[in-house]
DNA sequence: ACGGCATTTTGTAGCGCTACAATTTTGTAT
DNA sequence: ATACAAAATTGTAGCGCTACAAAATGCCGT
């Protein structure tokens, strides 16, 4: 029997290199930059790579050239699901050019974002993600390019800001609800940025059409239960109401219960918009007309922004703001003819 | 001027050395088991590393360790949310002992959950969490320690295998019903190895208490329309029926639109439970009782097991159902009295 | 055939850390 | 004090790769 033990180590550049006849080097350039590599030599090192089953090691890589190909992304609670279709479109974008994204959520304590983004940072990650609100002094060593992702405020000018255009989403509510004949609107509104900027929008564009407005729940919470006493309000004290448009999904939700205990139907009596085109605006059961965020777009833009920078591409700071979608489904129609 | 630039270059484990007054390798020595060393130094190298704001590079201790302290998770698609809980319960345990999950999706594509694991191993990730249908040839070369999460099927005996328990959450759905008072029931069903062992354990327990059942849609769509359409046929075929489970929260709802369809409350003439304990179960609007899978368990579970795989603790394989929890809401009650 | 230049290839020297054997220090028993 | 083992500390040699300068090769006109 052979004594020696065939070792099951994975194969390195240098049995790449000895298996192509050529030296490591020339194996290394291969992999980063085929075209300064002979046709000749190219190949014989691709069939050798392939024979070997050789993958680089991520980990001598980073170390030797102190880059990482990989991303990180800081989200604030894995409970916020809007991140998933965010990190979808950051990776439709990044797996082609071959980045990883690598995922932190912020544990709770004292300095959550930052400390979750000195983790990625501590990994050498290449770009940075902040899908959170950017408390003081996470962004200030900013040594890898940095992208605020779905959040506008407490950003310094300095670092690049993709976001969900909040205020375009309300104003294209408002829009809908004009063309359909509304003129008197309620309005769900909650505490928060996103749900500020969904009633600056709604509010500038019904104004601009000279339509009546009223917004209830302003500062306040953004439940079910908060969309419910809301819409009981507002249908309450302002009777002549013939559409809402919910800061988000799930008051919409409780918007509905308010309005069926008070023997109205959806859409025959009110129109009901909501904001997020969640899985509960899809439902059968609800059919609700909702904005959609189009974080998915975010996401590629996102990733687009950060693969310029970390390319060295793009000049300054990069500002977007992605247009939402809304979509119309059964809750929504033309008022009914009152008297 | 001092042509001598600053260079914010991070620093090592040699300028924590120098710091401190002692080698590289005790510094390293107690970054890795400091009980090895005098409290003297362990504290003059902490107060060095405290000072200097040092962070190992996780590259380089790889590299020189063959270890990552990371574990990858692929998971089978975004969409699928469960991977959300099963992750926020491995972070759970892995944040204490240092270690990080890297994530990776399988795209489609032939082996795309073999491709997705590839893509870890190649990053050297010292554990393997795959929450998806474990392919043929995926578990194969099993170079790490490797758990299969919330799958049953296909999984060889020596891997490890951590799952939520269909069966028994099949059952608890049955015995609420059996203590409310139902006697007679349906089961809204469907394709997939969930389904079929939830309707197993609902079945198993109904029968043995010798209720009468009928079970609709099996190897159907999961779908909130396939929910609607078997809850149809079922309360059409069969009008006796006084409580209904449906395989998840989705078919729950469509089971709603049809009870309500047919003149019928809910839970006043017909019972309902659910699956998943989806957010759609837990809104006031619905309130619907489901049986909650407690996917966070399953990845504290998973992480612990890998943990004790990595450092060389535990033996073999090891196997474990996840008991779910029935959460009881509205939708279930005592039964009408016929006639 | 040969200089001169561009292109291709290679050798050398790390990146920051850990493993492990070698060495020094400390503690204990005589 | 002295021998000896145990504990604490250090030096050396990589891990697998890349950067970069140096060397080799190819190509052109004359």
């Amino acid at each position: 029997m052979n004594p020696r033990i065939p070792q099951a180590r994975r194969p390195t550049i240098y049995d790449v290199a000895k298996s192509a006849g050529v030296s490591p080097s020339l194996v290394s350039l291969v992999l980063q930059n085929p075209d300064r590599v002979s046709d000749k030599r190219r190949e014989a090192v691709r069939n050798a790579i392939a024979e070997l089953g050789y993958r680089p090691s991520r980990a001598a890589t980073t170390l030797a050239s102190n880059r990482t190909k990989s991303i990180g992304l800081v989200i604030d609670d894995y409970r916020n699901l809007w991140f998933v279709d965010l990190l979808r479109g950051m990776e439709s974008v990044l797996t082609e050019p071959g980045f990883q994204v690598m995922l932190a959520d912020s544990r709770p304590g004292e300095n959550r974002i930052k400390d979750a983004a000195d983790g990625l940072l501590a990994m050498h990650v290449d770009g940075l993600v902040i899908a959170a609100e950017p408390g003081a002094g996470v962004l200030g060593g900013a040594v890898v390019p940095t992208v605020v992702a779905g959040w506008r405020h407490g950003v310094p000018a300095e670092v690049s800001l993709i976001t969900n255009d909040d205020d375009g989403g309300g104003a294209m509510a408002a829009d809908h609800l004009l063309r359909l004949g509304h003129r008197s609107l309620g309005h769900l509104s909650g505490s928060g940025g996103a749900a500020a900027h969904r009633r600056a929008g709604f509010q500038g564009r019904a104004r601009q059409a000279g339509m009546d407005l009223v917004v209830a729940g302003e500062g306040g919470g953004t439940s079910e239960e908060d969309g419910y006493a809301s819409a009981c309000w507002l249908l309450d004290h302002h009777p002549g109401i013939t559409a809402i448009f919910a800061a988000n999904d799930t008051m919409a939700l409780g918007a509905l219960g308010a309005i069926k205990s008070r023997g109205l139907a959806v859409p025959e009596d009110i129109s009901l918009v909501g904001y997020d085109n969640s899985s509960l605006a899809k439902s059968r059961f609800l059919e609700l007309t909702s904005v959609d965020n189009r974080s998915d777009l975010v996401g590629m833009e996102v990733a687009r922004v950060l693969l310029d920078r970390i390319q060295g591409h793009a000049p300054g700071p990069h500002r977007k703001l992605i247009d939402p979608a809304l979509v119309v489904r059964g809750t929504t129609a033309v008022p009914a003819v009152r008297h």
